[in-house]
DNA sequence: TTGTAGGCGTTATCAA
DNA sequence: TTGATAACGCCTACAA
């Protein structure tokens, strides 16, 4: 079914069907009624290939997510709920690429294939192949995470290292004097992944500014994961009476052997971190964290990308550092038993 | 950047680039190698969206989600990454459409617009108008999941009435009289969602075969209203000694409710269900159950989605009833405490 | 108020 | 071995 069918059907010209769907010029109330009813009849919707070669947009937008290879915590997935949620709202549709560092070919086709308006990137590195291949491309992206060179391209962010910097001065504020970072994945530190280095550096910051010793542990992101790194915190630093992390998905790891070490939470042992709320409210005890806002950095970055699309020499960022809300998991200090 | 431009600064015509690219037709090789040249020199790729309309196909396929107003459980979110990954290992591409039951213009513009070459459908009700609209499209799809006339659609799906009944038959083995299964939300039930209403079946099936009483629960995709819910089952039936579950979200809560009331798993209470394996091995302690094969699922999907689009006459059909793992919540019945 | 015609970038048929 | 040309379905400038 196609726009000649209709026209003939409805006895007129192919470009007053055209005319009559997108009111960019005064059709006759008869002659479009009379189209409008084979329309309705025939079911006929018009074909978005065509549509895009001709106007040269493709009113799509292309999500970039870590490959499946690693699965995604909570949060990304909050990111990437919140992304397709906010660009059907904006009558966009959401092309997936699941690519990682190197040359993808899912990658490739999307931006050398100019199958999407614009693109949302994931889980950034601090230097990122594919900020690279999209600003030579010229497609307008925005970065969920920015590199090294921030000043370069669009992007939303979290400020990890003024939030753990927050939990670390918290805790300090409660008398502990011994606390550890419990950092994302060791490979992720290495690859360059920002918010793992941006959580380092607050913590060090933080742990520098009040005169505390910070011990630094990285951890794989999943549960098991957790159990084992805290067990080896707990058992290394017998005078470790606090732990502020980023890695959501170890975290009911790290309470079990908490728990496990026969210490409570929060009366012998503080947790505070940085977490999806959704998340955070479902540990139990709930957890101290700064609340990540999953949906609005997706909504956000839409939004950003349609500016973006709509003056491609502008740059736009977002740097977002929610409170910290108190929920029961930090207290004041004492010694270990 | 387009074909006409390489051939230009080829000197040859566009067809020969064409086909210098294609291999549809021989092309000598110096000819070949010169176009090479210009095309690596420009980074050129043929433009989709023509490629598209002349083709008659977009080598894209639709990936149907729930809105995200629900968030999506763990299993799904096994399902969505496992069919992006199986689309990109067949050089397929994923367009995204967040739609639940009633008339969705994303979804209206992936069939109408011809935008995909098949779709996957998730979370299928018994009686799904997405179904029907697919159907009358001619678009090729498959579902993840089935509606009441399975026979009329390709589908993978698992066979929770299988499933709960052997988890029913499990506990009954082990000398359980009074069992309750905790099923999925109730709007989901009363909403006609499939494994809902097919996990009740198997479940008083199983109960009736072994002449034991069963209680029928609905619970909340959460980990709060696993607590509550089991709660109130424990407070209710003080000779419930058994748990037969398919909600995956809320077993965290479900645990810490049986903890709560003083019972230990499985010395004094056991559970057994379906769930992600990933999920089920992290849970503490790990759970007995049947291991949804999330992964295989989704590439079982693009696989079979591929077959109905090449031959669109053809129905393919795949039900999956991966056995139970023993990891150690279930045990011989004891009266409670 | 409506019709005609050209072109978006490709691929494929027909000729040379 | 290669080139010219038509066609995919749509939108829109121009003409009537």
């Amino acid at each position: 079914m196609n726009i000649g069918e209709i026209a003939k059907r409805s006895g007129v010209a192919r470009s007053t069907v055209s005319y009559a769907l997108s009111g960019k010029r005064p059709v006759s109330e008869t002659t479009r009624r009379r189209i409008q009813a084979v329309i309705d009849e025939l079911g006929y919707q018009p074909n978005a290939s065509a549509k895009a070669l001709k106007e040269g947009r493709t009113r799509t937008i292309g999500l970039v997510i870590p490959p499946a290879g690693r699965r995604l915590t909570d949060m990304q997935l909050g990111f990437v709920a919140s992304v397709v949620d906010a660009a059907a709202r904006a009558d966009l549709d959401v092309l997936l690429s699941p690519s990682g560092g190197e040359h993808d070919r899912s990658f490739e086709r999307m931006v050398g294939g100019r199958r999407v308006d614009g693109v949302i990137l994931m889980e950034i590195r601090l230097e990122d192949d594919r900020v690279t291949r999209l600003r030579q491309s010229g497609l307008p992206f925005v970065g969920i995470g920015r590199t090294d060179r921030p000043d370069e391209m669009s992007w939303v962010d979290l400020d990890y290292e003024t939030l753990i910097s927050r939990c670390v001065h918290h805790l300090a504020d409660l008398g502990h004097r011994r606390v550890a970072l419990v950092n994302r994945a060791g490979d992720l530190l290495a690859a360059g992944y920002g918010p793992a280095h941006r959580a380092r550096a607050g913590f060090r910051r933080a742990v520098a500014e009040r005169g505390i010793e910070g011990v630094e542990a990285c951890c794989a992101d999943d549960a098991r994961a957790g159990v084992s790194c805290v067990g080896q915190l707990l058992a290394d630093h017998p005078g470790l009476t606090a732990i502020a992390t980023v890695n959501e998905a170890a975290m009911p790891g790290m309470y079990r052997a908490i728990e496990g070490a026969g210490l409570a939470v929060p009366a012998d042992f503080s947790i505070a971190g940085v977490a999806g709320r959704h998340w955070a409210e479902n540990l139990h005890p709930p957890l101290t964290a700064a609340d990540v806002p999953a949906d609005e950095l997706g909504a956000h970055a839409v939004d950003l990308l349609v500016r973006c699309i709509s003056d491609p020499a502008a740059h736009h960022r977002l740097l977002l550092a929610p409170p910290i809300s108190l929920r029961g998991t930090t207290g004041p200090a004492r010694p270990r038993p």
